[in-house]
DNA sequence: CCGATTTTGTTCGCACGTTCACAAGCTCCT
DNA sequence: AGGAGCTTGTGAACGTGCGAACAAAATCGG
């Protein structure tokens, strides 16, 4: 009957092993169309009108799912409640994790309030900040604590996910802070680059240069149309080359 | 003298077009870490340095720059003024550009407040939410504006570039008034997939996506050492065939 | 002036990601 | 029961991106 029988490996093989990383960074997309179509009464969805709900093309998300398992039902469509359990299982939504913001400027301040977390599987469990003067404060539901005590706190609840907050000469030190103290996944959202071990992840959320990307392809448009030399800054000196003189 | 005189096509032809997206994304990066070294007073760095700065390998480093022309000196090494020059030309950063924020919740306030987009080109010259309430709260150096003002303030400092920080019931719609206005590139930061006519960039930031992501590769990291089965969440009814009744 | 050394710019092979197109499989209608 | 009509899952073609390796160009020492 099930043709996914090929269990000879090793041990326990699911057709787990090896999710592409688009594929992985796509799944909570996924999950977000499949909550939404739930919430909206809709038990059954085709791979065409989850693609439309998710923003992508219908064959990238067959395939993309095919990578889980054989979910779907031909001739009829997936049905909108396990998929979403069974991908959600797949990222690892099943459990809630711990996790904890080093930080509390204004944009870790705003990522403390932000309600899309919890409802997503994720718990703050504390607020960090190296400022002395900010410990004690009442930050939503949370008080900051103290830099020194982070060690203790990521042991108590055994938080595996960091996001740091800081400013960006900050960042690296933290880092390193958190690997120290166990932490093996890191949100970073200082603008720098933060070299970890091997085995810990980061992945990076930089504000601004989102902006700029958006301003390259913006200034692209306004070329096609106008002339082609923006006025602005002074250019540098040109490579100030080593000229040979040459006698004439 | 100089091998740059390639200018025999058509008109103004420069080495501009199409350079990859890939490259896109990383321009901004060494563009952080060439100011980096110039506030350290280094004049001269080569792509070995600058990548290690960047954290990418150095070919991709020479490759990536290698589309925006030939601005190093072999044997020598990239002049970071001149480099950060043409970078930021590249990108469109010799001017500011005017920037909306729609949405001063928490995250739109923190966005405000972030000094980081000044410091990069980009000046917020309006905050707006619907909250008619929140009309004429001060945040940082702005006022809230009222919604309705939308296309007068987009049209006054021709803004090419809108931040959507709504929640994500409200994104689409608010999407839909930027592009009518004239607005041409969207940061989304609102978890909801936005659809617009074509011309219009769009890019997303979501923060719990990124956070979900980490996680995949958490409980990965949990699965090669521990048990298989993560205990939690009752499973769903499994598809629900419409069962054949074999007797037995 | 020439060869050794350094470092860029580019070519090539490979891996990954995306899209098309279609066979396999399910349901429904006759 | 059998065929028509959908929809999934996947094989194969295509395009993009990445990293190694190397030739071209510049400096420096003799």
């Amino acid at each position: 009957m099930t043709p996914r029988n090929r269990r000879n490996s090793t041990r326990d093989e699911r057709p787990d092993r090896g999710i592409p990383e688009a594929t992985v960074a796509r799944l909570p997309i996924y999950l977000r169309a499949l909550t939404a179509l739930s919430e909206q009464g809709i038990t059954t969805s085709s791979s065409e009108d989850l693609a439309t709900s998710a923003g992508v093309n219908s064959a990238k998300l067959r395939k993309d799912l095919s990578y889980l398992g054989s979910y779907g039902t031909r001739g009829v469509g997936y049905d909108v409640d396990y998929l979403r359990y069974q991908i959600a299982r797949e990222i690892g939504l099943t459990q809630d994790w711990p996790v904890v913001i080093v930080g509390i400027g204004n944009l870790g301040q705003a990522l403390a309030n932000y309600s899309g977390f919890a409802s997503r599987g994720f718990q703050i469990v504390s607020l960090i900040d190296a400022d002395r003067q900010r410990v004690g404060e009442q930050v939503g539901d949370l008080e900051i604590a103290a830099y020194a005590d982070l060690a203790e706190i990521v042991e108590k609840h055994g938080v595996a996910i960091g996001v740091i907050a800081t400013p960006a000469p900050a960042a690296q030190g933290v880092c390193d802070d958190l690997v120290a103290v166990g932490v093996t996944s890191i949100l970073n959202f200082a603008p720098a680059v933060l070299s970890v071990p091997d085995g810990v992840d980061v992945r990076k959320v930089d504000l601004s240069i989102e902006l700029q990307i958006l301003a390259y392809h913006e200034q692209r448009k306004a070329m096609s149309d106008d002339v082609l030399a923006p006025p602005g800054l002074p250019v540098p000196e040109p490579p100030a080359v080593t000229v040979e003189v040459e006698s004439a």
